[in-house]
DNA sequence: GGTCGTCGGACAACCGGTTGACGCGGTCGT
DNA sequence: ACGACCGCGTCAACCGGTTGTCCGACGACC
């Protein structure tokens, strides 16, 4: 490992011009910047992190808090923690897991130990103990998702109005007029008060009312064979339904297997609509899920931005609502 | 923020014997160490962690290398980084998020700013740059998989032959003797040199031959489509085949799909058998899949393990191989 | 009773970078 | 010609823990 002293004897100057150059903290002579700057390439330079934020009391790195056991993540999370490692690094920051359990044990102790500057939290419950927590030990936080009311918060959440609306639109075009919304209920998986559940349902209410569709609302266990049964049923007590929009990853394999069930086909006699789930489950699907794809590498992004520019600026930008965006697959067509 | 100091002013002691009692490294007696564990508890004392990092030239923590973009990471990796940042919290050490692109740029300077004290691949191809620039720079690493050639390498890898071999235990005592493997091929997510592919083909070919089954080895795209269209083509040309194994996440379903179409019912007629997920996506098909489960949760808590005892103590825990586990589902049968 | 050993604790020198105070030489203004 | 000022560097005091060295007190042993 090269110190600052080493730069600092190599280039025959003091180390604090070193870290003048470094930081670009005080004006410094081309001349001699040039030959720190010759001694820090030959010596492969990088300044210490730990010496860093000592010195300046800031550890430039943000703790990724999830729930370790409850809910198992999806497929989202992956893009979504891929993208948010991506944006911290651009930021010059390091993003550091940090698993607990549901309660906030062990989330307040994380910012006295000088670990981490800020927060990121994902799977946000409308009534969060966590946020709760962080809010009382004024720690920086931000995020994904949003409390039933985050304002004065930071965060990054679905616009889940708009995706609705976008979903209604397209199958309003096709023809339908009599949809159905399977969502999650019970099970292991489902929380009480999951955010996007209870958004997802409001919005639907509001719009199918709006719009002047008739609906039916069901919930659905996690699970394919579920998902089946469900739709089996609705489709026989509810013939009329053309459409059905799924906000359940699990179920909705099952659901287009319920269709076939029924004796009917998708798309020809039911269209088939996924909400926030990722592209991967599509392929996975024959024919490929037309759906409302979960913006998960943009939230990652968009909570990382947020919380960095709160901790470097003091700025509380706005809350940031993303859609989610239309895949467009097989499993939707004209109504009947 | 509270200090030893704040802490030793309160106890009446120095600063250093607060640090003998924090970290036992020196005797204290039992009423020092009282006075000094009161104080602690009543400041709420945390000790600094870059401070403690910088002194012992040690950061405790964990870079979690990952390709930022090339290949999707499938759901087993959130079990996996899960378990794998729980592993690293119980031994007292930080799991960091670093996602590089598939070259091994950024990798090496990882350690010289010292940042982390030690790396964990995941993904590992079975010839791999990254392996390479550690192995030059000897930064201490573990894989979870393993090179062509790991020897003197510290991993955790799946038990490929193990896992085939449970599966055909399965097979073989439902009376299958005609068996297909549909693995991967092409697409954009397919490496070349994919161990997982390179080793599952390697022992199933192996351990047919020696139990004198027949068999028949096919590559196919990752999406369901596609595993449905090379499914059919299967059962047309091999009608002998009465199970089959899939070791394609995406194709997965598609496969099943694919018998059905072939007018063959799942499992009575062809038994399916998937290698290498997880179970969500067991819940995911009806009926729910028979599968060798990906131990992604034991794979993560040993790689962090592994790499920990090495840089604590020196030594050299030898390879770990963990076989998937079999999860029972509906889609195996006897064979007809 | 004197000497030596042991034990508990304090002192201070680090670890590597940051930054306010200061100093030196030169330029400009009057 | 003299002082004020400015631009560029260096000095040194931190940031908060860790740890080798030293010192005083006390008990044991001869």
């Amino acid at each position: 490992m090269t110190t600052m002293q080493d730069v600092a004897d190599r280039a025959g100057v003091s180390i604090a011009t070193v870290s003048y150059v470094v930081n670009g903290t005080k004006a410094v002579t081309p001349g001699t910047r040039a030959k720190i700057e010759a001694a820090m390439a030959e010596l492969n330079f990088q300044r210490n992190r730990a010496a860093r934020a000592l010195a300046i009391r800031r550890t430039q790195s943000l703790a990724l808090v999830f729930p370790a056991l409850e809910r198992r993540l999806g497929t989202t999370s992956v893009e979504f923690l891929t993208s948010a490692a991506r944006a911290a690094n651009r930021l010059d920051y390091h993003l550091t897991l940090w698993p607990i359990s549901n309660d906030a044990v062990g989330l307040t102790d994380l910012l006295s130990a000088g670990v981490v500057d800020g927060v990121l939290l994902m799977e946000v419950l409308l009534d969060d103990p966590r946020v709760a927590a962080l809010r009382q030990a004024g720690t920086p936080f931000a995020m994904i998702g949003r409390t039933a009311d985050p304002s004065g918060d930071l965060y990054a959440d679905i616009d889940f109005d708009a995706t609705v609306s976008a979903a209604l639109d397209r199958l309003e075009s096709l023809g339908h007029r009599h949809l159905a919304l399977i969502g999650e209920q019970g099970g292991a998986g489902a929380l009480p008060g999951y955010g996007p559940q209870v958004r997802t349902d409001a919005a639907f209410g509001r719009l199918v009312a709006e719009r002047g569709l008739r609906s039916v609302t069901v919930g659905c266990e996690q699970t394919a064979s579920a998902g089946a049964d469900i739709t089996q049923r609705l489709l026989a007590e509810h013939p009329e339904v053309t459409a059905i929009l799924v906000r359940n990853e699990q179920a909705t394999l099952g659901v287009m297997l319920g269709v076939r069930q029924a004796g009917l086909r998708v798309p020809e006699d039911v269209s088939v609509i996924a909400l926030g789930t990722t592209g991967e489950i599509s392929t996975m699907s024959s024919p490929a899920l037309t759906m409302m794809q979960s913006p998960g590498e943009e939230l990652g992004r968009l909570g990382v931005e947020i919380l960095v520019d709160c901790l470097e600026s003091g700025r509380r930008t706005s809350p940031q609502l993303v859609p989610c965006t239309f895949l467009p697959g097989a499993s939707t067509a004209p109504a009947r």
